[in-house]
DNA sequence: ACATTGACCTGAGAGC
DNA sequence: TGCTCTCAGGTCAATG
């Protein structure tokens, strides 16, 4: 689930929910997400205390804490949240329960345990230390910016759009759309786009994740003429009359138009 | 410096 | 039904 729209709808919904109460107890800690902090100590930073506001870089979520710090969540392959009220609504694979006084809970469910739970002073240094790329859909990620990230690489362009530190927020399902919606063969060299294919890139990066999140908060599904809907071998293009394929890219099963994403592009 | 691979977890679905 | 195999929207350490 979470690539930078989905964790997007994570925040907005945390931020709906979740903001100015009381965390009255913390339960059923994973340790093996834990990272960096004791089950105790982070605890101890929680209760009694509450959420003053939520940020997003990427695929992370951060959760101010009043007076104290940041709560950092990282939803891996696997994970998302639950606002509650009774304990028979609960998921499965809460790996983080955050009680609060009115009764209500707030769930970090991780069914695979590949996400992280952290504990942070200060955002900007922990995106520096993990030298996050800029946010795909922050403002001052422009055309420029973006296209001076391409130079120098050697690696699919697939492999790029994914890779974190280059620009953050993308995975493996947004950079198929992307790169369908673009025209362009997944395996292309990152550097040796055309400019006039680095630009219409650099348009579909941005449409395809702001209108992703418009979608889930219209509570639509994707639109028709996206990929995603169809992303199987052997399905019709919806937008020629190419066939959908699979193919491995940059370690990741990826899913292409074998017609309007030819290699030799335009 | 950069790119690719396998490992980390758990569950769902396909095929026998 | 139950077994085995493959795959899943992510990342990290090890390797090339």
């Amino acid at each position: 689930m979470p690539e930078l729209p989905d964790v997007e709808i994570f925040r907005r919904y945390f931020q709906a929910t979740a903001l100015h109460q009381e965390i009255e107890a913390v339960k059923d800690i994973s340790t093996a997400l834990l990272e960096g902090i004791s089950r105790e100590n982070l605890e101890k930073h929680l209760v009694g205390r509450s959420f003053r506001s939520v940020h997003r870089h990427g695929k992370y979520l951060f959760a101010k804490v009043e007076a104290e710090g940041w709560l950092v969540l990282h939803f891996g392959m696997s994970g998302f949240l639950q606002y509650y009220k009774n304990k028979e609504q609960a998921e499965e694979h809460i790996r983080l329960l955050m009680a609060f006084c009115n009764g209500f809970h707030l769930g970090y469910v991780s069914t695979r345990k590949l996400g992280r739970i952290t504990w942070i002073a200060d955002p900007k240094r922990f995106i520096a230390e993990q030298e996050l790329g800029p946010d795909a859909l922050a403002e001052q990620f422009d055309e420029h910016a973006f296209r001076s990230r391409l130079e120098h690489r050697r690696g699919s362009i697939k492999g790029l759009l994914m890779n974190q530190q280059a620009l953050a927020g993308i995975g493996n399902i947004y950079s198929d759309e992307i790169l369908y919606q673009a025209g362009i063969h997944p395996r292309r060299k990152a550097a040796e786009l055309q400019v006039a294919e680095q630009q219409q890139l650099y348009h579909c990066l941005r449409t395809v994740l702001q209108t992703a999140i418009d979608c889930h908060v219209g509570e639509k599904g994707w639109p028709d003429d996206w990929l995603l809907p169809v992303r199987e071998s052997g399905q019709a293009c919806p937008r020629c009359s190419g066939k959908i394929q699979r193919l491995k890219v940059a370690g990741r099963n990826g899913y292409f138009c074998e017609n309007h994403q030819s290699y030799e592009s335009s």
